[in-house]
DNA sequence: TTAATTTGTAACAAAATTGTAACATTTAAA
DNA sequence: TTTAAATGTTACAATTTTGTTACAAATTAA
């Protein structure tokens, strides 16, 4: 299996033709004719990639995407829009709106799937690489461990995801509450002081005698890898 | 500056109309005519994303980007190839040779500009720069930090905010009821006399010695950068 | 099952930040 | 020059934020 696809579009012919070439490249792909089922389908499948209609029924593939890239879980899907509407200023609406290729009807489905390709290639660097590196720290996301200058360090599974999450984006603040939404299970509630613990833990795991500390304390805002 | 693109495009008038016109869009740019000068001086530019014309007098575009991707210190360069070549065969040859997105000539800048940010959104989701700059000082709001002549300068959470917002409009004079309205979180109430002093504290934080002094007062009014 | 590990929270300690009063200095007008 | 208003400066107590520890509950492994 390539990967997963979800298909918001109106027109049952386009689904057809499109989901049967996908699947014979091997991919998973689930599909919804309108726009307010299709976003929560879309959710329930956890597609990598959306190709998304502009038009449809009730929710235009505008709102669709606008609606994707504010919500936290999801603002990093992939979505490539697939339209009849090729005026310019049509396609500059609609990659504004946040989509990552716009392809206009008719097209060629093997274009389809090499702007797939490209698109996936570029979003998906973390399933190439599945090390993230920061200054002498390393962590391997298939075997789930870390290392700090080549020595191996032991995390508990709620420090990893800590840790994990800071390297996606090392020196960036974040605050408690990204920090909860992010790293922590959808749904579950837990206080914000919780985070102040597990960084602490995480501190303690990390921080190797003789090596700097490389988790920032930024006040009243959060915390930051270095 | 939005971030730096690099050109190697063997037409003069598009290399001169793209860059006047990236130019104008914040992006510090550069370019090259041929493929072997350009893979040299693109290295050294060490650009965000490289546009890149398919046919050139040497080396091709597809070769160039294969060479790319083979580069590990710039396998993850986004490139969007610009080219006349418009079959499906070539857009599927171009794609899979590892670039970003591919748009035909005779392109509207728009379009060009449109994707350019796409492409960007998508492969520098984290170097989005939010920073505020005013003569040698720089504020950096995702890492939450201060730099004066390059060098780190620590404020405090109030200083921060108060910095912050200076920098938004630089060299306007703001009224201590401005200033409190924007600084101070809503519904709190605190004297104006109380920034009277945080202005002093930023001011000595800011003020690196030899440096010239940067937040004015205007009497009767209020205060400003300078 | 039992034992070990992990987790969330409360409670207290430590540290940083904040607002204000009090006094000093500067500025502009009389 | 004198005077009043505005701003600069300092010190300090109160408050807020974060660090740290301990422990019971929940989860997982044996």
């Amino acid at each position: 299996m390539n990967g997963k696809i979800f298909i918001i579009e109106d027109e049952t012919s386009i689904i057809q033709l499109v989901q049967h070439n996908l699947e014979k490249n091997g991919f998973l792909v689930s599909s919804s004719l309108n726009g307010n089922d299709g976003l929560k389908e879309l959710k329930k499948f956890q597609p990598d990639l959306l190709l998304l209609d502009w038009m449809l029924p009730d929710l235009s593939g505008i709102e669709i995407c606008k609606n994707i890239r504010k919500d936290n879980s999801f603002k990093n899907l992939p979505v490539i829009m697939l339209t009849a509407k090729g005026e310019e200023e049509d396609k500059i609406k609609g990659l504004d709106s946040g989509v990552d290729d716009y392809l206009t009807k008719p097209f060629s489905f093997n274009e389809l799937m090499a702007r797939i390709k490209a698109v996936l290639r570029r979003s998906n660097p973390n399933t190439v690489s599945d090390n993230l590196k920061f200054d002498d720290l390393m962590l391997d996301r298939i075997e789930k461990r870390v290392f700090r200058d080549g020595q191996e360090i032991k995390l508990g599974p709620t420090e990893f995801r800590l840790l994990e999450f800071f390297l996606t984006n090392p020196k960036r603040v974040y605050s408690r509450d990204q920090i909860l939404e992010s790293v922590w299970p959808n749904n579950i509630n837990v206080e914000s002081r919780t985070i102040d613990v597990h960084i602490r833990r995480l501190r303690q795991s990390v921080n190797l005698k003789n090596k700097k500390e490389l988790i920032r304390t930024v006040r009243s805002s959060g915390y930051s890898l270095i």
